[in-house]
RNA sequence: GCGAGUGUGGCGGAACUGGCAGACGCGCUAGACUUAGGAUCUAGUGGGUAACACCGUGGGGGUUCAAGUCCCUUCACUCGCACCA
């Protein structure tokens, strides 16, 4: 054995000797139990940032530690290798996309491979992969084939700077999540998803994910945004259909206006050659001129148009406005307004001055319309509501509802927040849409047969960055697969999310050519049991993956019915409290870590300074921390290294240091067993292995050549090294291979604790008087209360301390603590 | 505005069902070894005090023998959504 810790020969070697080995290669055994673990696969920028090594490095203890409890583990890896980025560097490079999305992800595979993960490589899927991207498009024909994929034109996001389409959820505050540039809206013919079949799905079976975090769940709650209401048709005095979303239909009495969202259609025709055209036009231009933060920002403005409604219930004559604050896609475009019950409405009406007039009345005092100074929206009693008076809203709600339903002028409805997913992309660098457009069949489906529609590799880029696509004749023109007849292909792409919305399928049977996955295969290991990823992915991502497994599911592809069992969402990597990035000059690269300090010592700190969810503060000297933890560990075993060669491990105790030494060893088992297991607490893991490592330090310290007891150094050390293995891989088995294993440490079966060596025969109880500490006392473990009270008021100092004083309670927490109250 | 979360030493963070606040690591102080130390080892390290006492988990109040932990209230910061009818 080297005296001195030579990580970097030591970590390139077990690298060498793993692959060598296929250590982490899986197969499907039925007889075992699975386990499987997925980080977010990467997109492949060329370089690993410490977001990457955070979030592998916690996959990597879990996936360890799961094989090492005997789990048939599933951990692979694999590359998010579509989008943007490549395209970019194509344009600026002259490089082909793909050549340079390839030289990135052998440089990226290279960096993950001195971090020591323990990955199936050969599961390793790219999206970009034809291989791949094959599955991705017949999975859009059968999306097609269900009506789950259609066309449509509609008013969409554009990103001027990426010159393309944005689905809703990639809309920050107005701006492309990507560039930040401030989208645009555009009248445009676009592919969809109808993800809004599953809405309710998607909301009702967050109920059957226990294993996500709270607020993962909320986000994507909030974002379907489902709420109960009904339809109501109201009609204009010339007759028009005025059909209104409301939650509220027991306010229906207290509308006094009608406001419509100045992109509804039918407003033109309701000012079309009056006086208020030109007015009402104006003003329309000037709502669409604005974005949507900005209209957002605003104060409320409209116009009355001259128009009026008839309430369906009471017959009041309601004038109808249009205004800046109700939006076109939500609900039917157009809004009852209420404003003694609903704040926007009021500002709306105290600012025009139209009438406010209460319908529901608290249970107390009287509230009157004119001296209101905020809208009223809780529970109440229906007043002002002709037969409805005196009902509890709720009842009413019901019951008006019903009413309007027998006229065929309402019914019940469920308005959903959700826009289904649009997914044509005006970039080259994706899964082209499988969609041929023939002048006689019109719009035509690939057949399967011909799939792959392969993107061509070379290809002419303009320097608008329009998409090289629509100008490529070998790919645009085909033949009709219908008629034999000339056809045009399709020339957007897919989102980037569709790939990523299957691959944990694909890692089951990655090689499979005739189908995206073998049903068996995928039934084995779905679903995913834990999976690992930033919190930024709380609702793209996530929502559409399990869009996914549903439709995939409901096509009898798979049985799971959710994709991820259980997720961690890990905090970010920091540094002087910024997340590191380029622009701030703040960021720390993972490669000269490793090669500074080696990776063992890289994943020991990034999960040592911090639980895995909460951001972490990059620290160097945390990280020279780690590096002198595993030198100490080295030294130890050093020390010990000849003289237990040849001793087999034993837990025979001869003195006080020995039980002391066992019990911690012990105690290290439990604490890091349970800490993994139950919580992934891994910097708490580590600390015991810390305090292990320090306890058998301090017997080396204290024992000479006689007193030392060889075997149970021996077994402390065996399981130090066990203990270690998950979290520092490297040293693990090298210092596994020192101690004359001949096989993996990894192989190794995780070490059992023993409830009765952490038992102690005497325990040191707190004495406490009224609440303070005021003495520590040794006692035999399990002493009767009798005794104990005995033993206690015998102390000289507690008696000094009780003269004068009556005890009125003695409290006993069982070998813990002792409370008298005076 | 709505929803969620976080506030503990000089710093990162421990404290499982209410039961010794500050584990472990960083930093700092002193010492040992040393030509040297940015290596290693030893001791110490919440404030306060000569030593006790006493004070300490964002602030205020409460429940309890006992509160970082439970309840009420308030402040600060972070994140998500945001005119969703």
């Amino acid at each position: 054995m080297q005296e001195q810790y030579h990580f970097s020969q030591l970590e390139t070697k077990w690298q060498k000797d793993w692959e060598r080995q296929e250590l982490d290669q899986v197969a499907e055994d039925f007889e075992r139990e699975k386990y499987y673990l997925l980080e977010m696969f990467p997109y492949p920028s060329g370089h690993l940032h410490m977001g990457h090594v955070r979030n592998y490095s916690i996959g990597d203890v879990v996936a360890r530690f799961k094989k090492m409890e005997g789990y048939n583990v599933l951990h692979p890896m694999g590359w998010d290798s579509f989008g943007l980025p490549a395209e970019n560097a194509a344009i600026k490079n002259r490089v082909p996309a793909a050549l340079w999305t390839k030289d990135n992800i052998v440089n990226m595979k290279k960096q993950l491979k001195t971090m020591g993960l323990s990955y199936d490589w050969e599961r390793e899927v790219a999206t970009s992969d034809p291989d791949y991207y094959k599955w991705t498009q017949w999975l859009f024909l059968e999306f097609y084939k269900k009506g789950l994929a259609y066309k449509k034109k509609a008013a969409v996001n554009w990103c001027p700077s990426c010159a393309t389409v944005l689905a809703n959820e990639q809309v920050v505050e107005g701006a492309c999540e990507r560039c930040e540039t401030l989208v645009d809206k555009k009248d445009l013919e676009q592919w969809f998803f109808k993800i809004t079949d599953y809405a309710d799905r998607l909301l009702e079976d967050l109920q059957q994910l226990p294993g996500w975090p709270e607020k993962v769940k909320i986000m994507q709650e909030n974002w379907i945004g489902r709420s109960e209401g009904a339809e109501i048709c109201f009609k204009t005095e010339a007759g028009h259909d005025l059909k209104v979303f409301t939650t509220r239909p027991d306010t229906i009495f207290g509308v006094s206006y009608m406001v419509l969202a100045p992109e509804h259609p039918l407003v033109s025709e309701l000012v079309a050659d009056t006086e208020y055209e030109e007015p009402v036009h104006a003003f329309i231009k000037k709502v669409k001129s604005m974005t949507n933060i900005e209209r957002a920002e605003t104060e409320k403005e409209g116009l009355f148009i001259g128009a009026y409604a008839i309430n369906p219930l009471s017959g009041d004559k309601i004038p109808i406005w249009v205004a800046n604050y109700v939006l076109m896609d939500y609900g039917t475009g157009m809004v009852m307004g209420v404003p003694a019950h609903d704040q926007r409405d009021f500002e709306f009406a105290t600012k025009f001055q139209l009438p406010i007039k209460v319908v529901i009345q608290p249970d107390g005092d009287l509230l009157e319309g004119n001296k209101l100074t905020e809208a009223f929206p809780a529970e109440g009693r229906l007043v002002n509501s002709g037969r409805y008076d005196g009902l509890p809203n709720e009842q009413a709600i019901q019951k008006i509802t019903r009413d309007l339903e027998q006229k065929g002028l309402g019914e019940k409805q469920i308005q959903y927040r959700l826009r289904d997913w649009l997914i044509s992309r005006q970039r080259y660098w994706g899964t082209p849409i499988p969609i041929v457009y023939c002048e006689k069949c019109g719009v035509v489906p690939v057949p399967a047969k011909d799939l792959p529609v392969i993107l061509p590799i070379q290809v002419a880029f303009k320097p608008s960055g329009e998409s090289p696509l629509k100008t490529n004749g070998e790919f645009l023109n085909c033949t009709c697969p219908n008629c034999g007849g000339e056809a045009t292909r399709e020339t957007d792409t897919m989102d980037t999310f569709v790939d990523s919305s299957w691959y944990f399928l694909r890692y089951t049977d990655a090689k499979n050519a005739v189908a995206p996955f073998d049903r068996e295969k995928a039934d084995y290991w779905m679903n995913v049991d834990q999976y690992i990823g930033g919190v930024e992915h709380a609702i793209l991502h996530l929502m559409y993956a399990r869009f996914f497994t549903k439709v995939l599911f409901d096509l009898k592809l798979t049985s799971a019915q959710e994709p991820f069992q259980n997720l961690l969402t890990q905090g970010m990597v920091l540094k002087d409290g910024a997340k590191m990035s380029k622009s701030k000059g703040n960021v720390v690269s993972p490669e000269e870590i490793i090669e500074q300090y080696g990776a063992d010592t890289a994943r020991l700190f990034i999960l040592f300074a911090a639980p895995p969810e909460r951001d972490l503060e990059w620290n160097e000297k945390g990280v020279e921390g780690c590096f002198r933890f595993l030198n100490r560990v080295w030294r130890l075993s050093y020390y010990y290294h000849e003289k237990i060669k040849n001793i087999s491990p034993g837990e025979v105790t001869k003195n006080e240091l020995d039980k002391e030494l066992l019990r911690s060893i012990h105690g290290a088992i439990k604490k890091v067993t349970d800490d993994v297991r139950l919580r992934f607490n891994f910097n708490t893991a580590i600390s015991a292995i810390m305090e292990l490592i320090n306890t058998l330090q301090k017997y080396r310290d204290h024992t000479n050549v006689k007193s030392e007891n060889l075997p149970l150094v021996r077994f402390g050390l065996e399981n130090t090294v066990l203990l270690l293995a998950p979290f520092a891989p490297h040293i693990a088995d090298e210092l596994w291979s020192n101690l004359g294993k001949k096989t993996s440490v990894h192989l190794e079966a995780w070490p059992k604790y023993d409830e009765k060596a952490l038992e102690l025969a005497e325990v040191t109880m707190v004495v406490q008087i009224n609440g303070k500490v005021r003495e520590r006392l040794n006692f035999p473990k399990d002493l009767p209360e009798p005794q104990l009270k005995e033993l206690v008021l015998e102390t000289e100092k507690i008696k000094q301390l009780l003269q004068g004083k009556e005890i009125t309670k003695f409290i006993i927490v069982p070998n813990k603590l002792i409370n008298l109250v005076v």
